[in-house]
DNA sequence: GACTAGATGTCGGGG
DNA sequence: CCCCGACGTCTAGTC
């Protein structure tokens, strides 16, 4: 990683136009070429980047450093240096990566895996239920053998209603299936979100991932 | 900003939990306090990171130094430095930050300045129609007098459809507007969301930006 | 390659 | 503050 502090400035060109006037910035170029223009505050994201993969071009231009970006999709970023305060480079090597827990993945695992506490007597059908629109999380029946298709997420917004209403909707196309109820399952549902699902007769259900996990540690402590 | 190199492992957990195991990364700390800890590769995206406001302590522990990066909202960021191979600080100011051109803003202006051309005699109502469910980008009413919603995007995907339905359902309970029909606008449209768009009733647009940028030029040009 | 949906999304604007 | 929508969204996974 090769870390270059300078004053500078800086332009894009690609799927819009954006301009930096001149000023003091951090400039990261990582071991795979991607390159970011960081000022010092406003959270991580970088003011202007260019990803990999990309080719930099580094050059003299009437007395100062001029560094182009470009790639095959005809963006361009081009930093002008007028001052360099610092150029640092620091092998790093490859990193192992990041493990995570707690991701919409863990929670549709509890929850398929806990059906029954959604409400008695629910059954799997299958997780992940394949349509020609996508997939829905989970397919179930409930105790009387209506179908019901849930749709999982951390966080609930209307989006996610959206997402539920098509399947829905697909779903109620196929015999086998219909009727097809709805259940807009997350641990924290947006109150716009919870006004649309409810108005178009989808329940709605708070899910504690904590209360789950304890649930599924406490059936392993029995066996 | 300052930045260290270490050789270092890193516990996150709030909205998730996540882990990263001992490797040499980038740890930058902004001066608002924003903490990101990155690897040599990857994008610009740190694998890590938390946000300012957030309180940084730094302290010994068994012979090596750990910091532990905590906030209101009970995230906590931890990060073991087992071997610090650089730690540099540089003061870089305020930046004047970015000026973009080619965003949605400027697409809906050139629009609103534009609408005899999406069809002849259409007039615009209003730019951002308020509704209780968000803006509706323009409204228009076109040559025999009937509403038209616009919808504008630059790339136009499913969301984008489902938004301008949305919008269609709540402006056709208004009796003074209905029947309101609607355009869907964009430098772009997926297949898939033109044929939902279709399927609805909702005409597609190609917006040709620099062909508008052209039209308000070349329309200076006459004045 | 196209398309879908998740993300510790982040960010900015308006009520 | 919440709510909402844009973003150079990015990214991973599937078909």
């Amino acid at each position: 990683m090769r870390l270059v502090i300078a004053k500078c400035t800086v332009d894009y060109s690609g799927r819009l136009d954006a301009h930096l006037s001149e000023a003091v910035r951090l400039i990261m170029v990582k071991a795979d070429g991607c390159v970011a223009v960081h000022a010092d505050g406003g959270a991580y994201k970088p003011l202007n980047w260019m990803n990999a993969p990309n080719h930099l071009r580094e050059y003299e231009e009437g007395g100062e450093m001029k560094w182009t970006v470009t790639n095959e999709k005809k963006e361009q970023l081009t930093i002008q240096l007028h001052e360099i305060l610092s150029d640092f480079t620091e092998e790093m090597g490859l990193d192992p990566g990041l493990q995570k827990d707690g991701v919409e993945a863990h929670l549709q695992e509890l929850l398929a895996a806990n059906v029954e506490k959604i409400s008695a007597g629910m059954v799997l059908v299958r997780r992940e239920y394949p349509t020609d629109i996508g997939p829905v999380d989970l397919l179930c029946r409930d105790v009387v053998g209506t179908a019901v298709a849930i749709e999982i997420k951390r966080r609930g917004e209307i989006d996610g209603v959206e997402q539920l209403s098509r399947y829905l909707e697909y779903l109620n196309r196929d015999g086998n299936l219909r009727p097809v109820s709805g259940i807009f399952a997350a641990q924290e549902i947006k109150p716009q979100a919870r006004v649309l699902a409810e108005d178009r007769g989808i329940k709605c259900l708070i899910i504690d991932y904590d209360e789950l996990r304890g649930i599924e540690s406490n059936e392993l402590k029995l066996f």
